[in-house]
DNA sequence: TAAACATATGAACAAACACTCATGTGTGTT
DNA sequence: AACACACATGAGTGTTTGTTCATATGTTTA
């Protein structure tokens, strides 16, 4: 995109662009978080906050069909925030890493802050 | 949504629903990180990770239309992620919170610990 | 006051997305 | 082997969303 002002700004874009990550690191960011931008996941991922669930434990919990649920597992399992097991005809699905809980943890911090 | 399996979760979903916060609170959780699930915003946040920008030197910087940088913006504004000042014609944005910052680096620290 | 400038904004359009429905896959039971 | 059960998945659909284009608003300058 052409300048679409008259500011001179290489000064400035210098510096900025020198402390700017790569476009693809900031992608994946965007990517990680618009993940959690879908209150069914994030609802999925607080319902395995404390211990592992079965889907239809999840379904019955949310009251969404199991279809819906499924999908968003995928989703999930796919960015590596849950993972799973098998145990007879039942799968577990569990988060897979603290940094998930961290990370719910953060957005509510901020949420909380700006009531007062 | 009725029962999908045979399972008896009375007990498992009596104990998760107790730990869950509200509905409300957990959709404005998810409208939270859903601003910063856009690579855009992103991009623009992280342009004024350090010190804050006037509409053209961000949309300089990103390569991309002022109108389309002023749309995401006016999102972020909405969302109080960050905040404006006038001078003469030209209005800087900047963070408006501290906030904005951890939840950045908290991403990214997901990331960077996953690619190893 | 007219013109130039920096930014904001409404409408339109294409792409992404979440859910539903129907069906497929994998496991246990009889 | 046939069936039931728990879950996965592909196609279809309505909604949301990010960008573009045209234009409006607010500020400074001539």
């Amino acid at each position: 995109m052409a300048k679409t002002c008259k500011h001179d700004h290489t000064e400035l874009l210098g510096r900025v662009k020198g402390e700017m990550p790569t476009d693809e690191l900031l992608s994946d960011l965007a990517d990680l978080y618009k993940i959690f931008g879908d209150s069914t996941r994030i609802k999925i991922m607080y319902s395995l906050y404390e211990e592992e669930m079965c889907v239809c434990a999840i379904s019955e919990l949310l009251g969404m069909t199991q279809s819906a649920i499924s999908h968003q597992l995928k989703v999930l399992k796919d960015a590596k925030l849950v993972a799973n097991r098998r145990e007879g005809k039942t799968i577990y699905y569990r988060l897979s890493d603290d940094h998930v809980k961290t990370i719910i943890a953060q957005g509510f911090d901020h949420l909380l802050e700006e009531q007062e």
